[in-house]
DNA sequence: ACGGTTCGCTAAACCGGTTTAGTCGCGGCC
DNA sequence: GGCCGCGACTAAACCGGTTTAGCGAACCGT
């Protein structure tokens, strides 16, 4: 017969106490306005009830409920089997809880991602992988939260927080170039076909962009450069790889945009009998601690991700202390890459001759292997 | 001298549409009770606004948050670089998702997981890695949240789920014993030196026993088995097993607690010269999705992590639903051993005694794993 | 024509706190 | 002795919604 313990209200303690509802408040969040021992009482009082302020109530009467938001156009699920989202979770978690900030995911609910902000209860946004013309940055706007945004700063009114994505391809490519690559393949990542778009667009066409302009500057033909899709993971780089070699594309080198899609293109050329960094070299982006554990180490482009979340915390706590008007910050991190065992040389008798740039390899007769 | 865009409240939409906020509150939540063309006039002043109910005043007086916790004694910093609990929260997440839930992480805050409970805003909790003897388990029943425990189900009048730790551990000594190992180390999960224990000593506990239970069952010595700790790393792994080798332990083989540490073992075995299987077989447990990419590919216990935390909510909606008294529930999930390519026969003349039958048994037919 | 429903809407109470604007009693000051 | 100021506390308004109780008009059957 016992019903669920109902939790204590001010109201109860403060009849308990013999004192006003004011003065219970006044115990918890300024004492000094009490005469001490009247305050200690109160607070055994409440102990004794088990009283907690109710933390909805205390949110709306303070109109800030000491929350952050992470906004990202992708389900949950998704989020965490992403290694590159729990790094960056990593750096906005460490920063706002050092402020005594909690964190809140913000992630399409019943694939309304809009819905799911008007659930948020937070303080400011940290938004990840949203491009400038989501109508979901109106939404935030007009809820009135500060929000930073990461990887995208085409939104000059709010902070932003970007790495230099296309110095960082090209330091890629340059690096395959001086091996004497001259035909690679760039797997990039793939938009997912449904639901809200994220940013990669708008960071793959940075990097593919970083790619192509060493390919040029360096006067070699822009068909030195293929490129080929998959979803960003271990399985979606295998298969990028295995699609492009199967429909008669050879490269000598591969462009990975992400450090799993290297590693699962490396997983599936050994399966095609491909030795790397002998017959092929990858890069992949991102460094993830993974990329260096794996055989043979990964060569790749690294970019702070960590750092990325939490100086987005930091921008967005500077706002939310901003009293009045605020400029909004910009920040670009820098990139650089990590040369470990993944590329070498390119292999001998693969280069077309400096007199023909384009040397193409007959498809056809070239599918004679399967 | 423009000043931060206040949010729309519900009295400026009845204002503005003439008529009362009961009138706007009905249009949003139950407009059968309204006119048609008054509900859809109401929205329409309401849209032009851009007015959206305040989400913690609804929070307030709905007495629901339609967010669920996760609750866990480490900081959020370390559970994001820690790829078990990303899987876990894959789990978590995709249930809470599809039931309309969101997910609060709720993490020692300044240090006091009590203050980060007390700030929380869910309607339940799942709790990982929280012992029985918490002194946090009393305050989330003061605060009259329901709980489900994962990976502890010593508090009966909460809901739990687990694993059969102890069968899964026998499952993975057996197999070596098969292989002729009579020397094993175990490295196993150290609990943390400061802030507040997590549970890893009740499962460490339990896969030791089963460990033990293992070669207890085969006569053999308890000495075949010594122990030493570490953090559940990759690094933890490879240092607690440089320190066991440095102390002179000589093992034919390695049960470690976790993938982590079983892939740091390796490393370090490797970087001492030993080979994996062959001069050291190794064991993981949990099987992550990397422990199928190592190489050699990982033979270790898999546990449905995944599906802890996916029950774990189902569990806790449960006990949302119910209107009355409720009876909670608790699952055990089975374990399995996946044998892969890190475990073989131990090294010829490394058994202690000759006159053992099972040293000669061949590895036995089980399942080969991915 | 009249009492009883039903419909469409509203006023006021409520959720559980915080905060503002006092009230009350007392000691000090001139 | 009257006024002022201050310390200790409280009543009431407020945060921004939802919900209950109820009101007036239209409708309905007899």
């Amino acid at each position: 017969m016992e019903q669920r313990p109902s939790r204590p209200r001010i109201a109860d303690v403060a009849r308990e106490a013999g004192v006003s509802k004011t003065a219970v408040s006044f115990a918890f969040n300024s004492p000094e306005r009490l005469a001490p021992e009247t305050a200690t009482r109160i607070r055994e009082v409440a102990d004794s009830l088990g009283y907690r302020p109710h933390p909805v109530a205390r949110m709306l009467t303070q109109r800030q409920t000491m929350t952050l938001g992470v906004l990202t156009p992708q389900a949950l699920a998704v989020i965490f089997s992403n290694p590159f989202f729990a790094v960056f979770s990593e750096g906005v978690a460490q920063v706002a809880e050092a402020h005594g900030y909690g964190l809140q995911f913000i992630s399409p609910m019943h694939g309304s991602l809009a819905l799911a902000i008007g659930r948020a209860t937070v303080d400011g946004v940290v938004a990840i992988g949203l491009s400038a013309d989501h109508p979901e940055v109106e939404q935030v706007r007009r809820a009135g939260l500060p929000m930073v945004l990461v990887d995208s700063d085409d939104l000059p009114e709010h902070g932003s927080v970007v790495v230099d994505d296309e110095a960082g391809a090209r330091a890629a490519a340059e690096h395959l170039i001086r091996l004497g690559h001259r035909r690679v393949l760039v797997v990039a990542v793939e938009r997912p076909a449904s639901g809200p778009d994220d940013n990669t667009a708008g960071v793959s066409e940075l990097r593919l962009r970083g790619y192509r302009s060493a390919f040029t500057a360096a006067s070699l033909d822009r068909t030195a450069v293929s490129v080929v899709a998959g979803r960003t993971s271990i399985e979606g780089g295998a298969a990028a790889f295995q699609r492009a070699w199967a429909s008669g594309i050879r490269p000598t080198a591969v462009l990975a945009m992400s450090d799993a899609m290297a590693i699962g293109a490396m997983r599936a050329a050994r399966e095609l009998g491909l030795r790397v960094p002998d017959a092929l070299s990858v890069v992949g982006f991102d460094d993830l601690d993974l990329a260096a554990h794996v055989d043979p180490p990964l060569t790749t482009v690294h970019q702070p991700i960590r750092q990325k979340g939490s100086e987005a915390v930091r921008l967005l706590l500077a706002e939310l202390d901003a009293t009045g008007a605020h400029r909004p910050e910009h920040r670009r991190l820098a990139t650089r890459l990590i040369v470990r065992g993944s590329t070498g040389p390119a292999p001998a008798g693969t280069e077309p001759t400096a007199t023909n740039p384009i040397a193409t390899e007959p498809p056809a007769a070239e599918a004679r292997g399967t």
